[in-house]
DNA sequence: AGTTTAATTTTAATTATTAAATAGATATAG
DNA sequence: CTATATCTATTTAATAATTAAAATTAAACT
């Protein structure tokens, strides 16, 4: 499934500039998360006179179409190109934010089961350990401990 | 189950200050979610001299402690009482945060479905329509709908 | 009690973000 | 076609949230 950012876009009414284009070709690299800044400095590159400003506006603009999604840790605006609810996990060895895959209809039953709310987005954020840092610290304590007999 | 503050906060070393009773007492009261500005608001009556960023550095020690939670929304820290795992819903109507009960094991159970991290701390926010303001809207819809026999 | 040390609070600065102003593009009337 | 008006996008400039450094206060030891 190849998301067709330039149609989604239209489709809003909103129209395709040199700088929105230049956010849809960083998109399309398919970084999994990013801040504003980190588009910012990518894009500076192609486009020297763009501003953070600017690319805070491209990237509202996105989200409210649901190209893309956004949510906030500790005080800044991750963006992300996973749009279906999935759980974002923040290690907290490696420092990255991983994508857990999570049954939404099985998270909105558990949700129902105590509230009769309205649930229209899910936002899920994990602190802990990715399963690579996971895997890695146990390969360290394997070959650290001495071996006892 | 009442929490005590002042013995979480020796038990792990802090200083028991004018500035931390204050808003020790703040928290007594109950407030469901609250930002640091809406408990400095509060506290200056008490204590005028008090500065926007004691109450911040006041708020993340308690946080630390895990006497009280945290939340990032659209830019800005939310602060609660509540420390169990729950779901903290915000109304799109009427704009207050309430608290959604969740079953934790089956939470984690979903997540561990799809990964094996290590999953330590889950932040579940969701946006949506309280069940007050549900039920208000249902009842507009009735008394203003013209009833056909 | 005086001095050192540590902790807390506040002043001042930084970072993230948004509002207002400017520039640009597109549509409409002459 | 050209000029004007309108609407959108971008940037400049300001604001809000937060944190780092400095100053103050309190505690511990001699």
């Amino acid at each position: 499934m190849v998301k067709d950012y330039v149609a989604m876009l239209k489709e809003a009414g909103y129209k395709i500039t040199p700088q929105r284009l230049a956010v849809i070709e960083y998109l399309k690299k398919g970084p999994g998360h990013f801040t504003a800044n980190d588009v910012y400095k990518e894009i500076k590159k192609s486009i020297p006179t763009i501003t953070l400003a600017t690319v805070y506006n491209i990237l509202k603009a996105f989200a409210d179409v649901r190209c893309i999604n956004s949510f906030d840790v500790d005080g800044t605006t991750w963006f992300e190109n996973e749009v279906e609810l999935h759980a974002n996990l923040m290690c907290k060895v490696c420092g990255n934010i991983v994508d857990v895959k999570i049954d939404k209809g099985k998270l909105l039953d558990l949700l129902r089961e105590n509230s009769d709310a309205d649930f229209e987005n899910i936002t899920l954020f994990v602190r802990g350990v990715c399963p690579e840092c996971k895997a890695k610290e146990k390969q360290e304590s394997v070959s650290t401990k001495p071996i006892v007999h």
